[in-house]
DNA sequence: ACCTGAACACCGTTCAAGT
DNA sequence: ACCTGAACACCGTTCAAGT
C-alpha cells in the first residue's frame, strides 16, 4: 500500500488523486475509501514511509555524539529531497513512529552530550526547525534555470536598494549542501558550546 | 486590491477562492483575470503586503546587533502567525521587496555585528531556515485541545520505545515563544561566538 | 466484507461576448 | 480598456448498489 503510494508520489504532490492513485493500484475507482478515510490518511502514511532511518554507519571506534546527529539530519534532510513532496508535508501531518525514532535518537544523543534538561526540548526543536526550514526551502528555490536567471537580473537592478545581499550574491549561492552543514553546525555550537 | 486580498486571507489559506475573491471585491465573476494572471499572483502579492517591516524602535541609546536580529526575526515570526496562510506560503513563492528588505537587514546588521564575509551568506540562510521551520511548525500544532490530548495519550503509550523525549514531554511543550527564542539564542551564539 | 460507478459540490482557468 | 457568464477539465468525497 504504502510503496504503491511512494511510488505514485514520485511524479508530484498535487499529481496524486485519490482516482489515479486508484487507477495505479489497479483497483477500481473509489475502492481506497474502504480502506482509508480520507486522503489526509493516504499522506501520513506515505510521509512516515519515506523517513525511516537505518542509522550511522556502524565503525569500530566510537562515534562522537555531533557526528552522530550531523549524520541523522543530513540523512533525514536527503530522505526528503529525495521525495520533494515530503518537506512540504512534513510540518502539518500527525507524527508516524519513524519521524519519532528521529526526535527520540536527536533527544538521547543531546542528551548523551551533556545538554542541560532544560535546554533538551529547545535543542530538539531548534534543530528541527532548522531542517524543515532549510529542506523545504531547498525543495522550492531550485526550480528552473530561468528562475536563476530572474533572480541575476533581480540582483543587479536591485543593488542600490539591497547592496548587502547584492553584494554577497545571496540569491545566487547555490551550494545548497555546504550551506546546510554550516548552518548545522552554528547551530550545534550553540547548543552545545565548548564540546 | 492586496489589502482585500489580506482580508479574505484572514479566514483560511484554502479559503480564498477565485470567485471568492471577486464577491469580495464587489466585482463580477471572473473579472480579476484582467489585472492577473493566475492565483499564484495574488498570493505573492497578498504574502508580501504582509510582511512590512517598520523597524525596531529608536531608543536613545545605540542598539546592539544582537538586539536588532531578535527584534526583526520576531516580527517576522509575529507577522506569520498572524496571518496564518503565509507561513506555509513564503518559502516557495517569489521574495517581494519586504522579504527581500528584512534579508538585506538581516545580512546588513551580522556584517556590522563583525560575521566574516566567507559565513554571511550562511549566516543569513540558518536564520531564515530557523525561522521558516519554526513558524510553519508552530503554525500546524497547535491546531486543538483534542490533539494535545491524543499527544498525551501516545506520550505514555509510547514511553519505552520513546524515552527520552516521553521524559522531556516534548510533544506537550507549548512554550512557544520562549522556545523561539531559546533556540535563535543558540543559533546566534554559534554564527557569531563571543559577542 | 469488499468493491463500483454515478453523482454532488466544488475548484482554476479560458474565452466568446458584452459595454 | 475593462468586465461578465457560461463552459471546460478537473478535484475530494458520498452513497446507493452490486458481488
Amino acid at each position: 500500500m504504502a510503496a504503491a503510494v511512494e511510488l505514485l508520489d514520485a511524479q508530484g504532490l498535487d499529481g496524486l488523486t485519490m482516482r489515479r492513485l486508484a487507477d495505479r493500484l489497479g483497483a477500481g475507482a473509489m475502492s481506497l475509501y474502504w480502506h482509508v478515510g480520507s486522503k489526509g490518511e493516504v499522506l501520513d502514511l506515505a510521509l512516515d514511509a519515506v523517513l525511516a532511518y537505518r542509522g550511522a554507519p556502524q565503525t569500530g571506534r566510537a562515534r562522537d555524539w555531533r557526528a552522530e546527529v550531523v549524520h541523522m539530519l543530513e540523512d533525514w534532510r536527503a530522505c526528503m529531497l529525495r521525495h520533494p513532496w515530503s518537506a512540504s508535508l512534513l510540518p502539518r501531518r500527525a507524527l508516524g513512529p519513524n519521524i519519532l525514532a528521529r526526535l527520540e535518537l536527536l533527544g538521547e544523543t543531546l542528551s548523551r552530550a551533556g545538554v542541560a534538561e532544560a535546554d533538551l526540548n529547545a535543542g530538539i526543536w531548534s534543530l528541527w526547525n532548522y531542517v524543515m526550514g532549510a529542506t523545504i526551502t531547498r525543495g522550492s528555490f531550485d526550480l528552473s534555470d530561468e528562475d536563476r536567471a530572474a533572480a541575476q537580473r533581480r540582483l543587479t537592478e536591485l543593488g542600490q536598494h539591497y547592496p548587502t545581499i547584492a553584494g554577497t550574491r545571496l540569491l545566487l549561492d547555490d551550494d545548497w549542501d555546504g550551506a546546510f552543514r554550516k548552518g548545522l553546525d552554528f547551530l550545534l555550537d550553540g547548543i552545545a558550546p565548548g564540546r
